[in-house]
DNA sequence: ATAGGGTTAG
């Protein structure tokens, strides 16, 4: 509704030209503040002084003008001193506020018109809804989607698809889709709920959504186009991707610019680097974007050298300079290498450029320091940032685990539900990672209670951490419910569990897991392979290992890696096939590693072969003449074979050179909490009441047939003085412990972080029968499950 | 339009 007034004119109106025509003076006006190239300020200065002020439509203008240019603040000015605000002067306001992103102004405006008795129009609920959208104000979204209904507008196109976009947005698959079928469906309200589907992580569903958009005949626009290869991007859907590739030549989007880009982005994300390049050639003249993308493709394709070469070549012949987007794609392939003498530089350089006070840069410079072991920088950057993110907090997160911080990363994310940051999907995928690692099973549950909680429970990365979790922490079965109640299974949650039943030494299980996942169409990967191997050398599947072995290069095309081969010789190792190991080793396409070696030097100290041993041990403390285990075990192994001399004279070696053996330490957890022994400890409060209950454990298991195993006592003492050395070993306090401390008949959980011993082992298949309890024990290398007398191992380990 | 993080193994 416009107001149309005709007005005297004042003398000195620079805008009244005829005076016998009737003028529209507000026409006028509208088509000066339409047309003119002035700047807001100089517009409102000439409005206010031909005394159209007075106007709301013109002050309503006037409001648009202010924001579009930023400056709310000065369009909020003018909103207050509106003589007669209109429901047009708040619309103004809450779309001005909402697309500058101030969405708590924005819905504050909006409850201060209703308030008004305004009632608001679709633009108004368009807004607001953008605002409810990026923000995350989901419960305001449904309330208002309430009033929606109640004012009729459930119909309206516009209003709709703003209600897809807050609901997809967060996470509300469901809801929006529900909208989208109910309504009249035009282009736009599909597009809304494609770009949800694609920001959201749902690539199959995005592309369906695109392609039923297209059999209902309508035209993709390059805003859908975009989403699309995101989507393509993110399930590496190369067919899918260059259908599209087609279209958008047949249709000419390919000339637009945005379109281009995210191509160059769906094709390397596809692997498809040459495609990439192709598209990027044919895009001169360049500006920054393109550059950007191309950089950024050469970034992440692990081709960090190429990629700093582009951005000289910006810099130099393009005359280009970068900008954030550069900067963050640069130091996050910087971190990928661990590169920090490189990051540092884009570090130096970004700064230089006046980008290293923005969000993402900062992100990535965190990631950055945080991978390549900088945890002190990572926390100097995180520290001076202005606003701290999401993004920013669980790059921290992951930097503090993967530096063996676990501890301080729970405790870093247990004070994010103190901060303004609320922890998202990464930052509670990470923080379960760090209670996996610790084997902290409590703080596992509690988060996992959050997660239920918020809904969470079904993302693919939350619930492969949990299974991890799980897993890791001794209880299988926990871990195989995650996984059962997961509806979309990925390899990664299939790995997970895989390898979850490979520790706890359930090979066949484990197998048969493969074979389902093959036969529900996931593709395993490297990781997968790892897993599958683990599991036949923990159960000795020998022949089914080797099989694997050579099916993943057969049938699956995966080039083994070294991890692989570690297996193959673990494999062979545990099985006592020495030789056959050494000649695996030796016929390997590349040069054997330290873990290779020391997996082949256990092997020998389990299988007691002396020779073998000691040249295994002669290459591994070639390759690290710090490797503790490489002493320790050459030094059983000639204890072992009661060659006690050269026993001592390793160890004296090791100590000359300063190495230090990792003391053996477990854990017992007991009414929620873990407590922690090393070998004669008597550090714990409780230690008389232990030690008596392990003297009395002792006794009746002897009775039931215990004979201790006194060449695990690896020291060169009398008969008794080994006994006494073994009944004090901290797994056995552990249990002594968990038998105490715990309800009779309840399980009793252990954690150790080197090998169990063999004698400890034995033992503890004896308690688990007196006592009738199921004592699970986790070791450097699987779990051993105590039960009636027997381990799930079946002895072999 | 181009940008920062998370999940499985070792």
């Amino acid at each position: 509704m416009t107001v149309i007034a005709t007005v005297a004119p004042l003398p000195s109106n620079p805008l009244h030209r005829n005076r016998d025509a009737p003028i529209n003076f507000l026409n006028v006006a509208k088509n000066l503040l339409q047309n003119s190239h002035l700047q807001a300020e100089g517009l409102h200065a000439r409005l206010l002084k031909a005394g159209f002020l007075s106007f709301t439509s013109i002050c309503n203008t006037l409001v648009h003008r202010y924001s579009d240019s930023g400056q709310i603040s000065h369009a909020r000015q003018v909103f207050d001193e509106i003589p007669q605000r209109n429901h047009v002067s708040w619309t103004s306001l809450i779309s001005g506020n909402s697309r500058l992103g101030n969405s708590e102004d924005a819905l504050e405006t909006f409850l201060r018109m209703l308030d008004h008795g305004f009632h608001p129009n679709q633009f108004a609920f368009g807004s607001v809804l953008r605002s409810c959208s990026v923000s995350g104000y989901l419960e305001f979204g449904e309330q208002l989607h309430g009033l929606i209904m109640k004012m009729g507008f459930f119909c309206n196109v516009f209003v709709n698809s703003g209600l897809i976009s807050t609901y997809s947005r967060n996470g509300r698959f469901d809801t929006a889709l529900e909208i989208l079928e109910r309504m009249e469906k035009d282009v736009f309200s599909w597009t809304v709920m494609i770009i949800g589907f694609s920001n959201g992580r749902k690539p199959f569903e995005a592309i369906t959504t695109f392609a039923r958009m297209l059999k209902e005949g309508m035209m993709a626009s390059e805003f859908a186009l975009t989403s699309f290869f995101k989507a393509c991007a993110y399930m590496e859907g190369l067919r899918e991707g260059s259908q599209a590739h087609c279209y958008a030549i047949k249709t000419g989007l390919e000339d637009v610019m945005s379109v281009r880009a995210s191509l160059i982005d769906f094709y390397v994300k596809s692997g498809d680097i040459h495609n990439a390049r192709l598209i990027y050639d044919r895009s001169s003249p360049y500006d920054v974007v393109m550059c950007t993308a191309m950089i950024g493709a050469y970034a992440h394709n692990g081709n960090t050298k190429q990629a700093i070469e582009m951005l000289h070549e910006m810099i130099r012949e393009f005359d280009i300079s970068p900008n954030e987007f550069t900067f963050a794609s640069l130091i996050s392939s910087a971190a990928e290498n661990g590169d920090v003498g490189l990051g540092t530089i884009l570090h130096a350089f970004a700064l230089k450029a006046g980008y290293s006070a923005i969000t993402h840069v900062e992100g990535a410079l965190i990631d950055m320091y945080a991978k390549g072991g900088n945890i002190e920088d990572a926390f100097t950057v995180f520290n001076n940032m202005e606003t701290k993110d999401n993004v920013s907090c669980s790059s921290l997160l992951s930097g503090l685990s993967s530096n063996g911080y676990d501890q301080e990363a729970l405790e870093f994310f247990s004070d994010l539900h103190n901060s303004s940051v609320k922890p998202d999907p990464f930052a509670v995928a990470s923080a379960m990672t760090s209670c996996a690692k610790l084997s902290d099973q409590l703080v596992g549950k509690q988060i996992h209670s959050q997660i239920i909680k918020s809904g969470l429970e079904s993302d693919t990365c939350i619930a492969s951490s949990m299974i991890d979790m799980y897993a890791k922490s001794g209880t299988i079965e926990d871990a195989q419910s995650v996984f059962e109640n997961l509806s979309a299974k990925d390899r990664i949650a299939w790995t997970a569990i895989i390898d979850g039943y490979a520790q706890h030494g359930q090979g066949r299980k484990a197998l048969e897991l493969f074979g389902e996942m093959i036969e529900a169409g996931i593709n395993p990967n490297e990781v997968t392979f790892v897993s599958v191997l683990n599991a036949c050398s923990h159960s000795q599947l020998i022949e089914e290992g080797i099989w694997l072995f050579g099916l993943m290069k057969s049938e699956y095309r995966i080039e083994p890696l070294i991890e692989h081969y570690a297996c193959v010789v673990d494999l062979l190792g545990r099985a006592g096939r020495l030789e056959e190991g050494l000649e695996f080793i030796n016929a390997m396409p590349m040069q054997p590693t330290t873990l290779i070696w020391r997996l082949f030097l256990g092997a020998c100290r389990n299988h007691n072969n002396l020779n073998l041993g000691i040249q295994a041990s002669k290459f591994l403390l070639e390759l690290d003449p710090e490797d503790d285990a490489a002493y320790v075990l050459l030094a059983n192994i000639y204890a072992f074979n009661d060659q006690w001399g050269n026993a001592l004279e390793t160890r004296n070696i090791m100590k000359l050179r300063n190495v230090r053996k990792v003391p053996g330490l477990s854990w017992v957890l007991v009414q929620n909490s873990y407590h922690v022994f090393g070998a004669g400890d008597t550090c714990h409060p409780q230690k008389e009441l232990i030690y008596k209950k392990l003297y009395e454990v002792m006794s009746n298991v002897k009775k039931a047939g215990y004979v201790p195993v006194t060449e695990f006592a690896l020291h060169d003492v009398n008969e008794s003085e080994k006994e006494r050395l073994l009944v004090h070993h901290s797994e056995k306090l552990a249990v002594a412990f968990g038998l105490i401390g715990s309800v009779e008949g309840s399980p009793i959980r252990v954690f150790k972080n080197l090998r169990i011993c063999g004698d400890c082992h034995a033992a503890i298949k004896l308690i688990s029968l007196v006592y009738r309890r199921t004592i699970i024990v986790r070791d450097v290398s699987r779990f051993h499950h105590f039960s009636e007398g027997a381990c799930s191992c079946g002895e072999y380990w």
